[in-house]
DNA sequence: ATGAAAGCGCTAACAC
DNA sequence: GTGTTAGCGCTTTCAT
């Protein structure tokens, strides 16, 4: 187990060069004469040496790895940024470090700062507003927002939240329904948003939103919530969630309310994970091209430790998936 | 963005102190005089110090970082065990370096190896055999398996995979079925455990159990391979899928065959992943304790890593859980 | 094309 | 308690 690697030096004695010699072999930095290359190659072999990161990372100041930053890895949503995120790193010979905060906001600071020194760059998922969150520019390290901010000079991907709200009330309102409720996750910075996306469309109809919290982005959440919504003095025929995930919870809860699903009532979501198509009824919901950001947030990060500057917001479009859990108002 | 962060010995000179007392009051190693500390404290604050944990790595010899690599983020059962084994770590501060492997297998090797460097101990997920796999004893780092081995000395954690199947075929021979199929998943080392388990049990009953093969352990996969099992010569009343993904895919695609489940077949997955509670029917499962078993993965590197020696294998119980995939045949 | 030497930022003896 | 010093394993001028 303690059989410790061999140096640079080992392979500079077994080959007889000297370390400088090996060092640029390793970075494939030139070119070299054939028997001092055969010689480097065969020690190599024979020692099986490979060089050691962190004393080239602290010389460099590079250390090929990327930090990301996620609320919650359960949440298909994020696995598939993640996913993304990783296929892009991967690509480009990066490692990926993976902090799960589990939405625990007073862990987020020390957090993001211990990795923040491992890193050669961020790719954040955080619920801290944008006053909150300036110390991110003393961190020293490019950095990209998985949110849009307004203020901070930060590259961010995120999707056009407005509209996908936007969207599904005017989806509902096209199958006639004239009763719709949001059901939200007031603590996530882009609630607001939706929010504003649903009562727009609705307000242009002459219609009013009615407004739920879950108090979690969970199935767990969105079963808890649902008899508040359903058997309170409102009650709607269809509702849009904040996320598929706390739609999947409110569809179940309404089946053991005796509740149907869709003639009675129509429930949304928002992220398109991949369970919402096996669920019963299958989730109409709108697709926010998770992995592809996790994609491109990893690419802009990667672009910026290559001395592409780039400090814009890009918004994917997202697209509605009308399945089964939406129908005509009955 | 390039601000470069201050050394050891911008605080030394700050504080008046030698970099050894500042280094020593880092680490927490002893107690200082009254001034001495106050001067370091107030020169710390000042310039924002914050140890360099690569140079600390290089000497101490240990990284505070473990690798975890998997066969595939997407798939909930290893998104549990993520979790789990992030939170152990976290409470150990320990910071978690994730590769996703992506089924890729060719990769597996470099990927293992780059990762090794940058880590104290490793906890492995793999389709590789011991055979192939002896390779790792000389990364000279702890290891833990996500799988049993019999012939490696490293320690693992699992579940007992025989007994899994064996209780799901039990449970649907109670249900009065005796055409029962399998579908699995060949490459998969725990595959064999599965069929054995499932095969017993019906052989105890003078059954036979007719397996089939789904290419992936994915939904989509399973449902792929739904007509070909429903509707090939040996029409089965149940079916055993290799785990939850494949049972759900496979149980959609039966219904667009218009395969009433369970009246006309029952299906069971295996994990307990959180979405075979949302689908339609909630499947019937095997709780594998995913997240627990992370846990303890993670758990029992980090005590190796304190010196706790410990090759053993850590068999975690299944539990059946019943929803509504089975029921008796009709 | 190759090597000598000076560090990167820090810790770990060992002095005082 | 506090300081001095010698590296950890590597890259990087700058000679040759």
């Amino acid at each position: 187990m303690k059989k410790l690697s061999p140096t640079i030096r080992d392979v500079a004695a077994a080959a007889g060069v000297s370390v400088a010699t090996v060092s640029k072999y390793m970075n494939g930095a030139q070119r070299f004469s054939a028997p001092v290359e055969a010689r480097l190659k065969a020690a190599i072999e024979e020692l099986g040496y490979r060089s050691n990161p962190l004393a080239r990372s602290m010389i460099t100041g590079r250390t090929r790895a990327i930090g990301l930053t996620i609320l919650d890895i359960s949440n298909p949503h994020f696995t598939n940024v993640v996913k993304g995120a990783n296929r892009i790193a991967l690509r480009h010979d990066y490692t990926l470090l993976l902090v799960d905060t589990d939405e625990n906001q007073a862990r987020e600071r020390p957090l993001i700062e211990a990795l923040a020194q491992r890193v050669d760059g961020l790719i954040l998922s955080s619920r801290m507003s944008d006053s909150e969150s300036k110390w991110l520019l003393d961190l020293g390290k490019p950095l990209v927002l998985l949110r849009h901010s307004d203020t901070l000079p930060i590259p961010s991907v995120g999707i056009d939240n407005r509209l996908a709200t936007y969207m599904l009330a005017r989806h509902l309102l096209n199958l006639g329904h004239r009763q719709i409720a949001y059901l939200g996750f007031g603590q996530a910075r882009i609630n607001d948003e939706r929010i504003r996306g649903a009562r727009e469309c609705l307000e242009e109809a002459g219609l009013t939103l009615d407004v739920y919290d879950a108090h979690a982005p969970t199935a767990h959440a969105g079963e808890h919530a649902c008899s508040r919504v359903m058997l309170g003095p409102r009650r709607p025929h269809a509702v849009i969630c904040y996320n598929d995930l706390i739609a999947l919870g409110f569809m179940k809860e309404a089946a053991s309310l005796g509740i149907k699903v869709p003639q009675e009532l129509s429930v949304t979501g928002v992220d398109n994970v991949p369970y919402g198509e096996y669920a019963a009824p299958a989730l109409t919901t709108v697709d926010i091209q998770s992995e592809k950001m996790g994609e491109l947030a990893m690419q802009k990060l990667i672009d910026a430790l290559a001395g592409h500057a780039d400090t814009g917001h890009s918004m994917f479009e997202p697209r509605l998936i009308v399945r089964e859990s939406t129908a005509a108002c009955g």
